[in-house]
RNA sequence: GCUCCCUUAGCUCAACGGAUAGAGCAGCGGCCUUCUAAGCCGUUGGUUGGAGGUUCGAGUCCUCCAGGGAGCGCCA
């Protein structure tokens, strides 16, 4: 669609200047109806009230003023209020097919980025215990906003920021430390603020394995707490990794008084006069940023609050050249960043290059009943019991499927009772079958050209409705990918995928591929092979597997 | 009391300010001697929570109201 776009982009501007009409800037719509078009342009309407004329006698105009290439553009239609409605041909479409198989796996990307450094930071959860579900949204549009920026043309770094000091930890450490206690035979009073999972007696068992009863008397802590984190952390990747999430970086929060980046941030924003004390603690003038009052950054007890390292860290990222930074959050943290902006615009930084993505808490659904997820309640659905129940591509898709600013209603009966007739499973048969054929094809000795050697002419046997209906689907995958990309929205490439998955399922059950018609056969092949590519960039992008078979 | 998100078909949710609001699931009725029926076709289903406003045009933007969620700390 990028080329009739472009294409169109040029003879209406040059349409516009010949008619002395201002050069102001319009969309392109991919109309609903089949009757308006493949192709819509609201210009005239646009124009209507500057040039105070009607808009349809505006769209006659252009209209008029325009020379098309038939060959390109078949027909053109005014309509409704003053929509210029293009129709196209279908020698244009055929001539797309090879474009899209020169494409090969690059097909869809495009290069705004650059090259340039971008950075998505996500999950970031502290290892205390097994990532829930809500995390899981965060890791997977975390990802997917990833691979849509790499797409996009940026070298992307994915960065998960933690924490293994202070009181969350002394408590994780206790905790464990509580059920070693335990396995030894001694009675033990166990905290109700304290972990209560299953998984630290676990971690006990692992620590009074590898290191017997001598700690029971012993005042050394550090072992458990450190065991806990390795565990946990272990756990965290497996789980990650289950769903086809990996990270290039971890960032302890630790470094940045080990380098003394907290201080700096203190000191400079005292030398600004934007930081103060008052009883006992250091203040941050976030109220001169727009907000709606001054933040404690400092404690009383001298311990920093999360925002004074959470501004810290974001000033590294800056340091670290990032052009463009994302930040996944859970609803839950709807507040606490704007301080962060607020102390990145104080401490002197763009704080627009940081792209705040909150997503809706997941609700789990045991039917009708709704599961509460708390790390520290000991009755919780972890993503791992998630992963394992309806499987890390279902898992992935579904968490993608919804924009992340609605509230997920994860239903997990559903999820079970219904894997067989899910959209990730509509989506990956399409794939299998197209695979299926392509074997078939070549049992039977039929060679499906790759990117070379291809013409326009050789897809002109596509003829069918079934045929362009399914062309014209695939040409929308880059523009797809862009706006998935520019306003990151994910959850709109499983809902373009799955429209490819019922073009193609329905080209597949009007048009028979291997038929005794050899230029059909091939020209159908190569359309075939056109859907494979684009339903395989598309699932790299959503990381889903790409079945060969099912 | 204040801030953010949500409210669309029976259920879960889509819809760059565009034309007759769409999918999936659930329901009903069809289609396998031919490349995968995890598929296709048909059909039922709506006052887009309510009231105003902005304009050529509103599910979408603005104001108010109602309901649900998440926050509002010298916790993270």
């Amino acid at each position: 669609m990028l080329q009739f776009e472009a294409y169109l982009d040029q003879q209406l501007k040059t349409a516009l200047k010949a008619l002395n009409y201002p050069d102001i800037e319009y969309q392109f719509d991919r109309p609903k109806a089949e009757a308006h078009g493949d192709i819509s342009v609201n210009l005239a309407m646009l124009l209507a009230k500057s040039l105070k004329q009607n808009p349809r006698q505006i769209a006659q105009q252009i209209v008029n003023a325009l020379s098309l290439d038939s060959r390109q553009i078949a027909k053109v239609e005014i309509a409704g209020p003053g929509f210029i409605n293009f129709f196209l041909a279908e020698a244009g479409l055929q001539a797309r097919v090879p474009e899209i198989l020169q494409g090969g796996e690059n097909y869809g990307r495009f290069t705004l980025g650059e090259s340039r450094p971008a950075m998505v930071e996500f999950v970031s959860a502290n290892p205390t215990g097994p990532l829930t579900v809500g995390h899981g949204r965060g890791a997977v549009v975390g990802d997917t906003v990833a691979n849509l920026l790499e797409w996009s043309g940026y070298k992307v770094t994915r960065e998960y920021y933690f924490n293994d000091a202070g009181r969350q930890m002394r408590v994780l450490g206790d905790s464990v430390r509580l059920r070693y206690l335990e396995l030894l035979g001694e009675k033990i009073d166990f905290p109700e603020d304290y972990y209560q999972g299953e998984y630290i007696k676990d971690i006990a068992a692992k620590v009074l394995q590898a290191h017997g009863s001598v700690l029971k008397e012993s005042a050394e802590t550090d072992i458990f707490k450190e065991t806990a984190v390795r565990e946990i952390f272990a756990d965290i990747n497996r789980t990650l990794e289950s769903m086809n999430v990996r990270f290039d970086s971890y960032f302890n929060e630790m470094d940045l008084y080990r380098n003394g980046d907290i201080d700096r941030v203190i000191e400079n924003l005292k030398k600004k006069n934007l930081a103060y004390e008052q009883d006992g603690a250091l203040w941050f003038k976030a109220s001169q940023f727009g907000l709606e009052k001054d933040r404690v950054i400092v404690k009383s007890s001298g311990e920093p609050t999360y925002r004074l390292p959470d501004i810290a860290y974001h000033i590294v990222k800056f340091q670290r050249q990032f052009e463009i930074m994302v930040d996944i959050f859970g609803a839950d943290h709807i507040a606490t960043y704007p301080d962060v902006l607020a102390g990145l615009r104080a401490s002197g930084y763009d704080s627009s290059k940081v792209k705040v993505l909150i997503h809706q808490f997941v609700t789990l659904m045991e039917g009708t009943e709704k599961v509460k997820m708390s790390t520290r309640k000991a009755n919780f659905v972890t993503l791992d019991e998630l992963i394992a129940e309806a499987g890390g591509d279902v898992t992935r898709w579904f968490f993608l499927m919804r924009s992340m600013q609605s509230h997920l209603n994860f239903d997990l009966k559903l999820a079970k009772t219904h894997s067989e007739e899910n959209p990730v499973y509509y989506n990956q048969y399409a794939h299998a079958r197209i695979c299926s054929i392509l074997r078939n094809a070549e049992e039977k000795g039929i060679r499906c050209e790759g990117k070379t050697g291809l013409s326009a002419s050789q897809f002109a046997p596509l003829r069918e409705k079934s045929e362009f209906e399914l062309i014209k689907k695939l040409l929308e995958f880059p523009k797809t990918v862009y706006k998935c990309a520019l306003d990151y929205e994910p959850h709109l490439l499983p809902l373009y995928l799955s429209e490819v998955s019922t073009a193609f399922h329905k080209f597949y059950t009007e048009c028979r591929v291997i038929s005794e018609d050899e230029a059909l056969t091939r020209a159908r092949l190569g359309l075939c092979l056109a859907v494979k590519t684009v339903l395989g960039n598309g699932f790299r992008i959503v990381g889903v597997s790409a079945p060969e078979r099912m």
